[in-house]
RNA sequence: GGUGCGUUGGCCGAGUGGCUAGGCGCAGGUCUGCAAAACCUGUCACAGUGGUUCGAUUCCGCUACGCACCUCCA
């Protein structure tokens, strides 16, 4: 099995990985809170995570990937004084809040699914346990580390840091975030500021509320995970993902609470995405500068020049290193969207000089296989960039070196199929795996020309049918007439292309 | 104010103490009835500054600029 190395937020450095239990692998990602629909920002870690657990499991692991739905808890503006997201969205619509839920849980798993972005192993609800969150709020009461005031319990960081150390994970100490941090209104139950609601008391108006022993309210934001994290994948666990901007004060909580409850914080490898920016700025709610995934995929959106497919958006994201910013703009996009069709253009290629076609994965099923140990090419080139692949993706993830690798393999093909190379079988086969496991597989990439399907051999048949009558006219020197062929598909957005053995066509 | 990160060619974006990804764009060439596609070639990049070194874009210091977190945020 290959070593995967991983950069550990919690050391600052890239890890070697290794499994609490050899071969297994538990992984927890802080999903959506569904009040809104998903925008780009929010395809990162969907896709970023989405190729770490194929990776694990193309690495020959089994892996069980849990990512959240937040449906209850996360307040606005304050976490301690302002009102909860789902409810906000709920009363201005007029609707039960498990509505709201439920038409953006739909929308976000749709985003998802265009993305090519597998459904985790287990995608539990914040709302669905109330019951193990106030179980864990006992729990770190009993530990003295919180502390009921008003009907609310908060967390007692100060205590907490005089016992363990609050703040490991995003490098602060204690004086530092009290500077930092603001007063409000409305803190008034909490005995410092930096304090957090692990369970908050639901005021009259409060529409989503359960009876708890310290009456009636709700669990707070922070806690969802500890909890979720700990029930499907126990105690001590290897992977918890997230955006950047979750590690303060979201996952450091996360820590102080699993400390408080279970004397250990758990998690082996913190895993942390950057941000797509625009602009240069972070694309956020707060900030209004967001384009969200329904708008990408339709184009409508006064700062998108087009509309750009969910595998453009895919590849985007996999040009850059999941660690750095990434930063949008239509002419980057656009970029992106023509590398992929070359890509996929030779993939087409590839598989049929092999004589079949490429693999069709169906969305959430592996069926790729486990990454073998060497490969058969006996071209040093393919050799050596199926080598570079494997360990561009080994080495925390690098997915840019992956797809310059694979763009050497373009390379190769396409000079195969001009002619000016030959490629042996085993060449040809290290390539088709390449593009089975990484391309396809891992990266999980895939073609969006839409001729699958009845309508699809429909379209590939009539097309057969216009480029022979095309081909007989320019056999005859009727430029007139293949010419007006050709025109009059490209002005249906099908682009022909002539070479050696014949026409071809994409859509473009 | 505190903490951390970044500044790479026309654009996006990797990476490295010397051999200097990749994509897109642009220019020239090959092929082609023409075009497109494809292929080949080119496009002399590493914010500034001081230092370490035989040698730095890569290591260290300083400066400038930008960003993120410290409030909800993927």
């Amino acid at each position: 099995m290959k070593t995967l190395r991983l950069t550990n937020t919690l050391t600052r450095t890239k890890e070697v990985f290794k499994p609490v239990n050899p071969g297994h692998v538990g992984m927890y990602v802080c999903g959506p809170t569904v009040y809104g629909d998903a925008h780009l920002g929010h395809a990162r870690p969907g896709v970023t995570y989405d190729v770490l657990s194929k990776l694990l499991r193309h690495l020959g692991y089994k892996v069980r990937y849990v990512r959240n739905i937040t449906d209850v808890g996360h307040l606005e503006h304050d976490a301690d004084a302002g009102e909860d997201k789902i409810a906000k969205k709920a009363r201005l619509e007029q609707l039960e809040p498990m509505e709201v839920v439920q038409t953006y849980t739909l929308r976000y798993h749709e985003a998802m699914r265009k993305l090519n972005v597998a459904p985790p192993s287990i995608e539990p609800r914040a709302s669905g346990h109330i019951v193990e969150q106030i179980e864990a709020v006992k729990r770190i009461l009993d530990a003295g580390y919180a502390y009921e005031s008003n009907g609310s319990i908060y967390f007692d960081v100060r205590k907490y840091n005089g016992d363990h150390k609050y703040g490991v994970l995003s490098g602060r100490n204690l004086d530092d975030t009290l500077e930092g941090t603001r007063e409000l209104d409305g803190q008034s139950d909490k005995r410092a500021p930096f304090d957090f609601a692990i369970w908050k008391k639901a005021e009259p108006e409060h529409i989503m509320r359960w009876p708890s022993p310290w009456g009636e309210g709700f669990p707070g934001w922070h806690l969802e995970c500890s909890v979720m994290g700990e029930k499907y994948l126990g105690q001590e666990f290897d992977i918890h993902g997230g955006g950047m901007d979750l590690m303060f004060p979201h996952h450091e909580c996360e820590i102080a609470q699993n400390v408080a409850c279970r004397g250990t914080q758990g998690v082996h490898y913190w895993v942390h995405n950057n941000m797509i920016t625009i602009n240069g700025q972070k694309m956020g709610k707060s900030l209004g500068n967001f384009i969200t995934l329904p708008q990408l995929f339709a184009g409508e959106h006064e700062k998108l020049a087009q509309a750009y497919s969910p595998m453009t958006i895919r590849f985007f994201i996999l040009q850059a290193h999941y660690r750095g910013t990434l930063d949008f703009s239509n002419d980057a996009l656009q970029a992106a969207e023509k590398g992929l069709k070359r890509l996929m253009q030779a993939a087409k290629d590839l598989y049929a000089m092999v004589g079949r076609k490429a693999p069709r994965y169906v969305y959430g099923e592996e069926a790729f296989g486990v990454a073998p140990d060497s490969c058969s090419a006996v071209n040093a080139e393919v050799k050596a960039l199926w080598e570079n692949v494997y360990d561009a993706l080994c080495d925390d993830m690098n997915t840019p070196i992956a797809l310059a690798g694979i763009s050497e393999a373009v390379r190769i093909i396409n000079s195969a199929k001009a002619g000016s190379i030959r490629l042996a079988k085993e060449d040809l086969d290290t390539l088709c795996q390449l593009f089975d496991d990484i391309v396809f597989g891992v990266l999980g990439l895939k073609d969006e020309e839409g001729t699958d399907g009845t309508s699809g051999k429909v379209i590939a048949g009539l097309m057969d049918m216009v480029l022979e009558q095309r081909a007989a006219a320019k056999a005859a020197k009727d430029w007139t007439t293949s010419d007006h062929i050709r025109d009059s598909l490209k002005a249906l957005g099908i682009q022909v292309k002539d070479g050696k053995n014949g026409a071809e066509w994409t859509i473009e």
